[in-house]
DNA sequence: AAACAGACCAACCGCAACTAT
DNA sequence: GATAGTTGCGGTTGGTCTGTT
């Protein structure tokens, strides 16, 4: 086993201690590139006799320039080699951590740009805490870095009883969660994964964040989506109390507390509503970072953008442009003819959605206490039909959908590879991928810089001083 | 100017997966 | 197949910095 970096450091706590290390690593590091082999060997050998009291805390420049040395001798991996060959008194894991946070070339430094954070709060809506998975979508950026990000921001966020997630990535979330709607009625997480691959979908479940409050954010988000501009404002708390079935909140396309978040008494127009298929407002590094992902969904003007003053923003025309240059209308040729097919599956996908909840033999629809519809809306008074309520949603959401994407203005901007439906599993990595360039799409830079929240107090990117 | 609180960040720790013998 | 060694990941901690009172 790995020679265990808490056994070998537990006795390394007083500062005399630290000093003798210390002048050791110095010592080791005077051997330099002067060390012959039979030194080396010599280290070894005592290094195999002698315990070696390995250093802790925060590396010298020093120590860094050793451990450089020995990567660009050796390359990366057998970091437990390092202290042997080096006599850095690191252990191989520090080295590595050393190595992969700090020392290895082309890494980015610095805050994280609104892009992004946006892209961090796409990748965990769909990824959850994978860190390092993120880290792999963000390139210069390390999975430590990510996860401080984020845990920082989420805590402060939290404090200040806001939403995790900006809206796009809520409202993205919610539809992508909407196919696993008829699996609500399994109340066994596992039941559920099991019944949902059997019916060909898959079975990994979207972040494991406090999912309750995850919806009722979301569903703020879509009853701000459904009112007038101006009826706006930050409720005192945005989470609602405990409910029954937060276990399985996720799989509910829209949370409890309200009535139909889309429901037709409160219509959209079609062309209010984008789900953001649309070209990207990134330009350049950022577009090229994503290519292989999703190319085409970085291309061409972003038409739509969220129904809603409060997330709406005229297109500035140089953003419109941004991703262009000479190969933009090829591009979009080509990304036109792929969304045909996108759109297609997209419909196909929501046409399955809504029979399955049309048909969906609920007990709960009989009152037996189960179900989605009944316990997101309350269960105290309300007495809606829940199966007409369902049929009401999805009609809506089909209204506003479809024609979205047979708009040949939306056409054109739209990317979606039909995904939305399929994504999530851990190892279905071209799929997480899609959502979060779809997602990227749906509020693009300007949504990610601009405000998204609660009476201007809400900032996705400008949080660092609330509270 | 000092004390305090919060934010930020680097590093550590334990665990699990993977690989080699 | 069992064991040892290595690597990677995610959670957590502790130190430092910064802004506020």
């Amino acid at each position: 086993m790995e020679r265990s970096p808490g056994a070998a450091l537990l006795a390394s706590s007083s500062p005399e201690e630290e000093e003798e290390k210390t002048a050791a690593a110095e010592e080791g590091r005077r051997h330099g590139e002067a060390a012959a082999a039979e030194q080396q060997q010599e280290e070894e050998d005592e290094a195999a006799a002698v315990p070696v009291v390995l250093k802790k805390g925060p590396w010298t420049t020093s120590e860094d320039a050793m451990l450089v040395d020995h990567v660009r001798r050796h390359g990366e991996g057998n970091w437990n080699a390092v202290q042997r060959l080096t006599g850095l008194l690191r252990c191989g894991k520090s080295c590595r951590l050393r190595w992969t946070n700090h020392l290895r070339p082309n890494l980015k430094k610095g805050s994280f740009s609104p892009d992004e954070e946006l892209l961090i709060a796409q990748l965990h809506a769909q990824l959850g805490n994978k860190w390092a998975r993120m880290a792999a979508h963000l390139p210069g950026r390390t999975d430590n870095e990510i996860k401080n990000y984020w845990n920082t921001r989420t805590k402060r966020r939290q404090r200040a009883g806001l939403p995790v997630y900006p809206p796009e990535v809520q409202l993205q979330l919610a539809l992508s969660n909407s196919k696993r709607c008829r699996y609500d009625e399994f109340s066994n997480v596992q039941a559920l994964d099991a019944a949902a691959s059997a019916a060909g979908y898959t079975s990994s479940r979207p972040a494991p964040l406090d999912l309750a409050r995850q919806l009722a954010a979301t569903s703020q988000m879509v009853q701000i989506l459904s009112s007038p501009p101006p009826a706006f404002s930050a409720p005192a708390s945005p989470w609602p109390a405990a409910r029954p079935f937060a276990r399985n909140a996720q799989y509910f396309q829209f949370a409890a507390h309200h009535s139909s978040p889309v429901s037709p008494s409160t219509p959209l127009h079609p062309a209010d509503l984008s789900l953001g298929y649309g070209g990207g407002v990134r330009a350049g590094a950022e577009q090229s970072r994503l290519a292989p992902l999703s190319p085409a969904s970085h291309h061409g003007p972003r038409v739509l953008e969220l129904p809603s003053n409060q997330f709406l923003q005229p297109m500035p025309p140089a953003s419109a442009a941004a991703g262009g240059g000479g190969g933009a209308a090829a591009l979009l040729l080509d990304h036109h003819q792929h969304q045909n097919q996108n759109a297609e599956s997209l419909e196909k996908m929501l046409q399955e959605l809504h029979d399955a909840i049309k048909v969906d033999p609920s007990p709960a629809a009989s009152g037996g206490g189960g179900g989605v519809l009944e316990r997101r809306h309350g269960g105290g008074g309300e007495n809606k039909s829940g199966g007409q309520h369902r049929d009401d949603d999805m009609d809506t959401l089909f209204d506003m959908m479809i024609p979205t994407l047979n708009a040949p203005a939306a056409a054109a901007t739209t990317n979606h590879s039909g995904s939305t439906s399929q994504h999530s599993s851990d190892d279905q990595e071209p799929s997480a991928v899609d959502l979060a360039v779809d997602l990227q799409a749906t509020g693009g830079a300007s949504s990610s810089a601009q405000d998204w929240g609660l009476d201007g107090v809400c900032q996705w990117s400008s949080m660092s001083r609330i509270c």
